[in-house]
DNA sequence: AACCAAACCTGCCTTTTCGCAGATAGATTT
DNA sequence: AAATCTATCTGCGAAAAGGCAGGTTTGGTT
């Protein structure tokens, strides 16, 4: 880490820290968090490690996998700056995921102990780390039920509508702000790479997308979400 | 609601604000709470409904559900005595899920405001609260997974062993603590009914279970766990 | 420009799951 | 006890998804 980047300086507006804390403890955060960056490809943690404390994504992509005993992976979650990282890990003492780096991330970390003060001191962050937990939750059971009753097609569109929900895309190239494999998009959709291309061979056909070398835009998300309108609430 | 009893007079120690609340705090709850029954089959909340607050069940038995335009369902949680029910709601205007008793219930209800200034006000019950919420997100996660990748016969057993976790069974009888229709076991494990009948044709000639009428004993849960081992943590 | 490795694509067959429809059993009412 | 209703069970054909094998494209390297 060549130079830290104080909270104090961090542009970044969401993080939950800068948003809840006391000036008092916003900087005895800021001095006793550690940074670090990861390369695309990186772990940040793994399973079965012990957690020490708590990350927050000041800059970067990541995303949370799961892996059995079939080779077979599963990504629970993809998250970008301002977002949290390791917070399933509370009250445990082992990571039951991995975290890997999407892209070039830099990512602060706060110790359990600094972690339990701050919720104890800034009663801001703690009820907005409750809601955010709230709104993750939500999101993590709207997926069971994805996983339970989607067909193939559906699942492949909902896994794009995410990434596209999370890391958004470039207004005029349509393409996602995130390069995945066709693994990656299966592990999200939870199928195979083999039906993932499949399902974008069908799509480039309904002219929902354009595919040029590797690289995908997106000519009409609107038919993209009718695809999975019957599981859309509100 | 013939008698309402009090927070002082609650038996059920798990209750996040009697482990978390100041006296102070837990006296204000327990004199502005409201406390309704429930029959079985009742609904305590429907999706699409405005939320004014949050649900702790005193005591009973609830599934929360979620309903797509096939008229199928997805039981996405099991909760009992002693847990939060329509915390997912928080920072929301409207209920996303439905939330049904599975037996005679009896439950407390907190208003938004109340319950935010309990949280402002007793640190321990935000970091409680935040505990509690992580637990459920990595259980929620991890059946992502389940939904994924199990097949049929694993989907099946997972549900029962999720049944066995948060119900418990009768020793004696070695029947679950709560009655389940084939129905709600499919909705619970993301199949049909008829795979469910099917799977249990299947454990009882592996004597795994043992059926009488339409109940069922689980004759060896350990076995029932191998199915699944693939997939366990830790 | 030629080469190579990795990622991607596609056809084809196998396996799994679905879902209807009719049979049966259990619970409830008369 | 008979009638009736509901839940459960089962067989069977249809549909969906999986997965292998081999071919093709792409990006990077020599």
């Amino acid at each position: 880490m060549k130079s830290k980047i104080e909270c104090s300086e961090c542009k970044n507006e969401k993080c939950l820290i800068k948003q809840g804390c006391f000036d008092e403890w916003l900087t005895k955060i800021s001095t006793n968090k550690f940074q670090y960056s990861y390369k695309k490809g990186d772990y940040i943690f793994r399973e079965g490690e012990p957690i020490y404390g708590i990350y927050f994504i000041q800059h970067g992509g990541v995303k949370i996998v799961t892996t059995s005993l079939h080779g077979r992976e599963q990504i629970v979650r993809l998250a970008k700056e301002g977002q949290i990282l390791g917070h399933r890990g509370l009250g445990r003492t082992k990571y039951y995921f991995n975290s890997v780096a999407l892209k070039d991330s830099l990512i602060c970390f706060v110790e359990n102990e600094l972690f339990y003060d701050a919720c104890m001191h800034c009663p801001m962050f703690a009820y907005n780390l409750i809601f955010f937990y709230a709104s993750e939750l939500r999101r993590a059971e709207l997926r069971v039920k994805y996983q339970a009753q989607m067909n193939i097609r559906e699942k492949v569109a909902m896994a794009f509508i995410y990434v596209y929900e999370v890391f958004g895309m470039d207004p005029v190239t349509k393409m996602l702000n995130i390069s995945l494999s066709r693994q990656d998009i299966a592990d999200l959709a939870g199928t195979t790479a083999e039906q993932v291309t499949r399902q974008l061979r069908d799509f480039e056909n309904e002219k929902l997308i354009a595919r040029n070398k590797r690289e995908i835009s997106f000519l009409n998300i609107n038919k993209l979400e009718n695809i999975v309108s019957d599981y859309k609430i509100e």
